[in-house]
RNA sequence: GUGGGUGUAGCCAAGUGGUUAAGGCGCCGGAUUGUGAUUCCGGUAUUCGUGGGUUCAAUUCCCAUCAUCCACCCCA
């Protein structure tokens, strides 16, 4: 028999969540509902497969033809695994488009395939938090957008100097690349692309790029020009237009609520994702060791209409949660796992088991986080297994106190021990886990 | 998909072409059968990632392969 072992390694780029790092994206993922539940939206969630098509149409091609988990099924239907949540959304809002009352504002938090190369931040499987306003066409919905990446941010304890989120448009681009510049859809592309990887590249690979896309020496020193002009003088370049003015409102009425010192205009950022219509948007970490994007979005209005029923239009964000991890690991974010259990209640000796069990569950219905000792040990062995779990008290009732109708609490913390009577046990337990 | 680094116990690791493969943490047991985190003692690697080759002899050298990490590509 020359039978090859099953090995116990996830499959590559997935992750085994252990109860300790169960416990951590539990404690992350509610803090992000927290936040997301203080302005009123609602969880919920879509299957892990959609039809092929569904993302063929929108996703961009390199995620689609590269990174797209799929296969045919049974009934010759071709499947994909979700890259992403937007796609299920809006077909989610479309097929009940009439009926829901806007605006709507839904979040997910969806685990996501995409076949890459694992490296630092970025797997196979991740869990991405998903939040989506729609049917609001004016940029007050980009606005409060903001504000909950803003507020998820702070509410784990992240000061504004850690993080910065900047901002683009993308109508105001396109204008740029059609109108002033010229370009025709295949330069656009590779210029768009020459843009994303401008704040990583010395300048003169930069114009190589440009030059690369087919742009004269003309077109290159006005797209230098338009990159590095702050928001005011981008009017004068391209014009009026609706890119602009959105920005333009987008940046006052976030100045006027005091977040003006975390968003930046920045030309740069041009975002993968072929849906977008108006702003976009990414949050960068600023921590030196850890300089990428956590969260990007942007305004989509035309991707519920695509389903052909309703138009809709929406803005939303996405944000990793491996990303996530990095940034609250890089800064310390990230506090020790806690004791989930209260008490351990100890077992004297083997005959004791029922009234082992009577006591747990008379602490269970006062409501503690109780757990009980099963099988006998050496009563060493039951506090060292509760000192190991960090679980502060442990409650004992031997023949001794079982006379005086009182149990034995000792805390684990200081060492203390004590006598309780059962009539005060619940107070008293109370007191010392306050 | 391209280039580079690394694979020795559950984890961190030292090591050498030649008898029994350091050490630390953790884990298990004991000293201490009514009391933990301290101390002391003992136990914890018979595929040194996997397969093949060179050799009298390979954990060590060579090749392949897989895994993992880093950079690129792209993105979250």
């Amino acid at each position: 028999m020359t039978e090859s072992k099953l090995s116990t390694q996830p499959y590559k780029g997935t992750r085994d969540f252990y109860p300790d790092e169960m416990q951590q994206r539990r404690w992350m993922f509610d803090h992000l509902r927290q936040v997301i539940g203080s302005y009123g939206y609602q969880e919920y969630d879509g299957p892990m497969l959609e039809p092929f098509e569904l993302y063929a149409a929108k996703t961009g091609d390199e995620i689609v033809n590269e990174q797209l988990y799929s296969f045919v099924d049974r009934g010759d239907r071709k499947v994909a695994m979700r890259p992403e949540m937007t796609p299920t959304l809006a077909r989610m809002v479309a097929a009940k488009g009439q009926h829901l009352q806007k605006p709507l504002r839904w979040f997910s938090i969806p685990n996501l395939w995409r076949y890459e190369r694992p490296q630092r931040g970025r797997l196979r499987e991740h869990w991405q938090l998903n939040v989506d306003l729609l049917g609001v066409e004016g940029v007050e919905a980009e606005v409060e957008i903001i504000q909950v990446a803003i507020d998820m941010m702070r509410g784990f304890g992240a000061s504004p100097v850690d993080f910065e989120i900047q901002i683009n448009h993308r109508q105001l681009m396109n204008d740029v690349f059609e109108q002033v510049l010229k370009l025709d859809a295949s330069q656009t592309k590779a210029v768009a692309r020459a843009i994303d990887k401008r704040a990583k590249i010395a300048p003169e690979a930069f114009q190589t790029l440009l030059s690369e896309a087919g742009c004269s020496p003309e077109q290159i020193a006005e797209l230098e020009n338009f990159l590095t002009a702050p928001l005011l003088e981008i009017g004068k370049i391209c014009g009026e237009s609706q890119g602009y003015k959105d920005l333009i409102r987008f940046f006052d009425t976030v100045n006027a609520l005091g977040l003006g010192p975390v968003c930046r205009f920045n030309t740069s950022i041009m975002r993968g994702l072929d849906y977008y219509t108006g702003i976009v948007f990414e949050l960068f970490d600023k921590h030196p060791d850890n300089r990428r994007a956590l969260f990007g979005g942007g305004r989509y209005d035309n991707l519920v209409g695509m389903f052909g029923q309703t138009q809709m239009p929406g803005v939303g964000f996405g944000m990793g949660d491996v990303t996530l991890m990095d940034f609250l690991k890089v800064h310390g974010l990230l506090p020790e796992v806690k004791a989930h259990v209260d008490i351990l209640v100890g077992l004297f000796d083997a005959e004791m088991i029922v009234q082992n069990q009577q006591l747990a569950r008379h602490l269970r219905s006062a409501g503690f986080k109780v757990e009980s000792v099963l099988k006998h040990q050496k009563l060493g062995k039951q506090f060292e297994l509760a000192d190991k779990r960090g679980i502060p008290l442990v409650v004992l009732q031997g023949p001794d106190e079982a006379l005086l109708e009182q149990v034995s609490v000792k805390d684990l913390r200081t060492g203390a021990q004590e006598n309780v009577h059962m009539e005060n046990l619940i107070d008293w337990l109370q007191a010392q886990l306050a």
